[in-house]
RNA sequence: GCGGCCGUAGCUCAGCGGUAGAGUCCUGGAUUGUGAUUCCAGUUGUCGCGGGUUCGAACCCCGUCGGUCGCCCCA
């Protein structure tokens, strides 16, 4: 029989990484929560031109990552979601979530990437996604930031930097654009054939370039904060006044130029340099003409993604907290009966117990009690049904390292008691 | 999508033309119904997959799949 294996690029989270991801999970939902973001989700699917549309035409996301096709059955043009914020405003116009006002949202779930996949870059990957449908800023492009600072604070992360830009509105942008090109024509002969292939398509990239000759270019390159209009830049300095006012620090990076187009303003990046070349782990910034773009009444929104697998690489593999209570051996079928009674008695408390299954010597049995991480092993044998009553002996200290402990003998409605002592 | 390196036991890896190995893990025993450690014994496998060269291939060659690093791009 062949052998059948993940599609490339598409990982599974097995139980010993999964700690991993439920920590994350619980830490960000809890911290958005506290800033009054509420959960929504939208399909995993949607038809193509929903991104052509928002994230742009000529932008490499659309042009060769989508995971785009065709439905057999009735022909339809569809593609698994690159990229979380367009199908929640779409779902946000379909549904005139804006209605009675502003609305703060986080959502979680798998986005889709046909690249070549690395470590930190997967075909399918995961994302956690924060979005302010109709809010004008700067306060919410502030608190977006502050709540992202946060989630690093409690995760434990302290080596990321914020960077932040201003990509200014879509006039002023185009005019930028105008003065760019204009400033690489004049320097043409300094341009690789990278450079030379985007000055018309996405002349902004050239700014990233990392070819000497053009980084030399670049020294003279116009500056697109220097072309912001009073309310652009009254936006971008009201932010940065907010964030010192938190005590968040940022650099202000102006090449930072994101890979949708549908983002004006304001512009950010978390980035770590933990894994040689700069990584970003969490981006984004304000699109305020999207939800006309997709149909919808104006509304200013701004919002980020944070890639999940690049954060748990930043994560520590500490052990596993042990979560579980007790673990019950026992030998023989009338114990096998008790042992079920019982657990299912301490479930009712509110405990998490495992039942030993597949038999085995008493040996192996309390082997796979200390495996389990649980706090104490309940014994069961002929003795204790004779008697009714139960062995309780306690694996671990406080701090979950494994202790040679002494077993109390107990009565089995008493159980419960004795291990929340 | 382009270039470099790498795929051997569940895991980490050695072997680099001549009978597939170590550590760890797992199983059993020392321990008379009871988990660390220690000691003893035992099982790990189409050497990623397919083809070629050779008397003989884990090893050399080609292809392919997967991983990884750089580029590109991005979370």
């Amino acid at each position: 029989m062949e052998k059948l294996q993940a599609v490339r690029g598409m990982n599974d989270v097995l139980p010993a990484d999964s700690s991993k991801w439920e920590f994350f999970e619980a830490t960000v939902t809890r911290v958005a929560r506290q800033y009054g973001y509420r959960n929504m989700r939208a399909p995993i699917v949607e038809y193509t031109p929903l991104f052509v549309r928002s994230i742009g035409e000529v932008t490499d996301i659309v042009e060769k990552e989508m995971y785009s096709f065709e439905d057999k059955l009735n022909g339809e043009k569809l593609t698994l979601r690159p990229e979380l914020t367009a199908g929640l405003v779409r779902a946000a116009v379909e549904a005139n979530l804006t209605y009675n006002g502003p609305v703060r949202i986080y959502t979680l779930g798998e986005v889709f990437r046909h690249e070549r996949p690395q470590k930190g870059r997967y075909r399918q990957f995961n994302q956690f996604d924060v979005e302010c449908f109709g809010f004008d800023g700067p306060d919410v492009d502030a608190e977006i930031m502050i709540l992202t600072a946060r989630i690093w604070r409690e995760l434990g992360i302290d080596d990321v930097r914020l960077e932040i830009n201003s990509l200014g509105g879509l006039d002023e942008r185009a005019a930028y654009r105008a003065k760019l090109i204009a400033h690489y024509e004049a320097n043409l002969p300094a341009l690789d054939d990278e450079a030379k292939r985007r000055l018309h398509t996405n002349p902004m990239r050239i700014l990233d370039s990392k070819v000497a000759s053009v980084i030399e270019v670049n020294q003279t390159a116009p500056v697109l904060l220097d072309s912001l209009q009073d309310e652009s830049r009254a936006h971008f300095e009201g932010l940065q006044q907010l964030l010192r006012e938190a005590n968040v620090p940022f650099i202000v990076n102006p090449r930072i130029v994101r890979g949708m187009d549908y983002y004006n303003r304001t512009a950010f990046e978390f980035v770590t340099d933990r894994f040689g070349s700069p990584l970003t782990v969490c981006g984004g910034g304000r699109y305020d003409g999207l939800f006309e773009q997709l149909g919808g009444k104006p509304t200013p929104a701004i919002g980020f993604g944070m890639g999940v697998e690049r954060v748990l690489m930043m994560l520590d593999d500490s052990t596993p907290v042990a979560t579980l209570d007790a673990y019950i051996v026992h030998a023989g079928e009338a114990a096998q009966k008790k042992a079920s009674a019982l657990a299912e008695t301490l479930r009712d408390a509110g405990l998490a117990v495992a039942q030993h299954g597949g038999g085995g010597s008493f040996k192996s049995q309390m082997k796979k009690a200390d495996v389990s991480g649980a706090r104490y092993a309940l014994v069961i044998g002929d003795n204790e049904v004779a008697v009714g009553t139960v062995a309780v002996k306690p694996l671990r200290d406080g701090n979950g390292a494994a202790i040679q402990g002494e077993q109390a003998i107990i009565t089995s409605s008493a159980v419960a008691a004795h291990l929340r002592a």
